[in-house]
DNA sequence: ACTGGCACTCGCTACAGTCGAGTGCCAGGA
DNA sequence: TCCTGGCACTCGACTGTAGCGAGTGCCAGT
């Protein structure tokens, strides 16, 4: 693969190897711009009048051909505009577009909004609905991943002789808790010593690394609380080993109505739909690269319900690293440049907070 | 108030005394019924060959058009058929429909969901899906609401000198952590000492009760641990009093897209905004009453967004108490009886799984 | 290589006409 | 008194036609 600056060249000499000169790529910046502000399908007349192309429409209907012929724009009829293709946004993405400055009273906003926070539920909440809200669109944010997050206490509390409570507090401030049903009935005492054996082998452990001491734990325990320890860690280990454990929230699905129902072909029952499977939404914004910026464009999506749709994804976390993932869904026909500097920087404040923790 | 069987016979008396007999009630739960299957006004034509009324189209007409001078019925166009008012569906549910008993499969279904939950997390996650899967239509739960709930136990952890982490696990199963930041440094003798004390208080008492408790233990406490124990119970109280700790889980929203665009008189923007709105959730499904069913019909919902919805919600709890609410939203053209039946027998079951807990 | 001109396409809207489901009303019959 | 068959009427849904206009592709000219 090659370096970060290489690709911005190697795309500019592809698109020149298939005859797009400057000023086709500036036309289809234009359209993009155009119909993203307008929702209308742009003609060539309307595109001279609106930017400073210096030159004539029958010459933008020239360009327009090429840009068509390449698959970059589309006419939904033929006596009609033209419109982005999936194609032509991601080169606007990828090439025609700067990322632009967040306004000081978004960035206000974002920093009113987030602090009072008091808890973690608290933070992914507000988190996901300042996002939905600058945005106007679908909000998802993914709470901090066990797997990515360390032990910081595990507590046992006595529900009953044969019943126990285990609470796992992370370092990250989630809270995760189990019912355990022990094998037969324990003592009061053997559980403080359960938990003070537990919290001294794993409290600090990264959870991806606990199952080894785990394993161990069982090994070293006196042989009276071999049972119970051996049920307690089963349990743990689910907690660890199940991805199920992820949690996700959503915020803005009434933004989906904005723009009428020309945006996703008129139906949101798919859209809704997907946003119901946790499972769809974790591959969102679960992120899987590097803490770049994720721009899914429609059909590039995985999922065929969401073919209508566009994906802004990002990971988040205290400091350099990244410990979940947030973003937005919207129409293809989206506000590229500004939905991406406002995942950006809602990520980045967020992972601030999160450091102050 | 006259007694739980009085009502039904208020309403024939009054119905009555409208000129309403009884075939005409008949006419009226035919429409019904033949409209909520079919999502298209009916005439009289079609009510006759669907039900056996024993009588002409003419004479249903007549019928028709009692029903529709007292407000039962009314015409979408003067060339179409009849369709039920929310006066119409409110007289069919109170005085024209039986509770369906749940089918076999129902039951089978509701068993199989709710078995195996882990968690009271995953209790209500699994309840409300199962819910909008069965109804069809968004569902709604409400966690145990703390209010009802008395404290397990109170778990104090240290995340540095001058921060607890302060975990409240309730009998319901709810766990509520919160931050807290102390006034000064306290040793970790200090933190077990204030945990101590604040269980033997605290434990066992439900939290509306907790307030005068918590002040009695601030000022019984040894003087070096006052600083902490009145921040601490600060930050307690406000987990309490705060109402805004009310949960909700939500499932099924892409439901509303089914039946087009004809339910929701088009738009599902207004629905979509009232469910991201956790204090419309609460007052929808958060019970006020006794354990009875609620049904709310079109505009005799609170809030002008739910016009066109109808809302079924019950409370539920284990044994005989209550200890939250959970119910259903869908279009005014609703399949009541069925719905009913299914709220209510979710919501057994979910009691009957807390109970066992 | 760009531009003005021109013929062409085709979606959109308005309008007129037909069809038919459904109604209200009335006179006659049980 | 209540029900019924018959009949005229209403009006939405659908169809077909025509004109408009935005927008295009192409071509000849500069």
């Amino acid at each position: 693969m090659p370096g970060p600056t290489a690709p911005a060249a190697d795309v500019r000499q592809e698109v020149r190897r298939m005859g797009l000169d400057d000023r086709k790529l500036a036309v289809l910046r234009a359209i993009v711009e155009d119909y993203v502000s307008t929702q209308e399908p742009v003609g060539s007349k309307a595109l001279v009048e609106r930017h400073q192309l210096g030159v004539s429409p029958a010459t933008v209907r020239n360009d327009m051909a090429v840009l068509e012929e390449e698959g970059y724009i589309r006419q939904p009829h033929t006596s009609a505009g033209r419109v982005p293709t999936d194609r032509g946004y991601r080169l606007f993405v990828d090439r025609l577009s700067r990322v632009k400055p967040l306004s000081p009273a978004e960035r206000r906003a974002i920093e009113r909004f987030l602090v009072g926070a008091v808890d973690l539920d608290d933070v992914v909440h507000r988190t996901v609905r300042l996002l939905a809200q600058l945005t106007r669109q679908v909000a998802v944010v993914q709470y901090p991943s066990l797997a990515r997050s360390s032990v910081r206490h595990l507590e046992l509390v006595p529900i009953s002789t044969t019943r126990l409570m285990l609470v796992m507090i992370a370092d990250t401030g989630r809270v995760e808790q189990r019912l355990v049903e022990l094998p037969g009935p324990v003592p009061a005492d053997d559980v403080i010593d359960l938990r003070r054996l537990a919290n001294e082998k794993l409290a600090g452990a990264r959870l991806s690394d606990t199952p080894p001491l785990v394993q161990a734990l069982v090994e070293e325990v006196p042989a009276e609380l071999r049972p119970a320890m051996t049920t307690l860690s089963t349990v743990l280990l689910e907690t660890l080993v199940e991805r199920h454990e992820e949690r996700i929230a959503l915020a803005g699905t009434a933004n989906l109505t904005r723009g009428g129902l020309l945006d996703f072909q008129g139906s949101l029952r798919p859209i809704l739909e997907a946003l119901e499977e946790e499972v769809v939404l974790l591959k969102l914004i679960g992120e899987t690269e590097p803490s770049t910026t994720r721009v899914l464009i429609g059909d590039e999506n995985e999922f065929d319900n969401l073919r209508a749709a566009s994906v802004v994804s990002t990971g988040y976390g205290p400091g350099t690293t990244i410990v979940g993932g947030l973003g937005v869904l919207g129409p293809t026909r989206m506000d590229y440049p500004g939905t991406i500097a406002t995942v950006r920087a809602v990520a980045r404040y967020v992972g601030e907070l999160l450091a102050q923790n």
